[in-house]
DNA sequence: ATAACACATGAATGTTTGTTCATATGTTCA
DNA sequence: TGAACATATGAACAAACATTCATGTGTTAT
């Protein structure tokens, strides 16, 4: 019966799939890659460690804007700080995101 | 000079970077990752093909949201449509998908 | 101590986005 | 043809988000 088949279904593909707390973590985390100020911030990491005000500088957007961003960058690990006298020099956390970048580069390319 | 610094980085780490229009891209792409029912439907799409009436169950939503969703999910080359009768059945377009979504799992399990 | 600088943060604003309801389109079957 | 079903779509609404301005915090150097 139509029915069966339908419930099953669904129970059976319900049961294959990771955690709904995982995948609403996952959404999340995805969700800071969305964004085009976060994107070129990240991107220009990949280089080498930077400043606020050369991350600024680089994106052309204001002071605060990026200290913002890069607030929401720290908040899922994706780059980390390092003080020094007034500055803050910021760099990437993970080197899954270089993989992640590549890959995504990949898909939008074809 | 420091002012000599300053701008030498921002301008060779600019020169090293993708096409700004590229980025762009590239953040409206990740976007469509970063909303929890998007990433379940994909998900349940991971296991086989379904019709829109199978993933609203899974995902537990309306289908009116469930079509907004696929549609979104289509216009970024992430799903691909079959019709047959009355029903609709999706599947995922792309084995980069897979790919992505561990590297976020890893990235978030650790 | 105070001025100048680098960065962080709070409040306010406008925009984007996800969801729902209502309805339209398209298909099957009697 | 008309009823029932599956899906798509438009309008409306609320919630989330990115940006900016103004200001606060912390550091250096005079």
């Amino acid at each position: 019966m139509a029915h069966d088949d339908h419930k099953t279904l669904v129970e059976t593909t319900k049961a294959k799939m990771p955690e709904t707390d995982t995948l609403f973590e996952l959404a999340d985390f995805f969700k800071v890659f969305g964004d085009s100020t976060r994107i070129r911030i990240m991107c220009a990491l990949f280089e080498q460690e930077l400043n606020v005000c050369c991350i600024a500088d680089i994106v052309g957007m204001e002071q605060s804007t990026v200290s913002h961003q890069l607030r929401v960058l720290r908040q899922e690990n994706l780059v980390k700080v390092r003080r020094d006298g007034k500055q803050s020099y910021y760099s990437l956390e993970d080197e899954h995101i270089q993989k992640i970048f590549e890959m995504g580069l990949e898909h939008i390319l074809e």
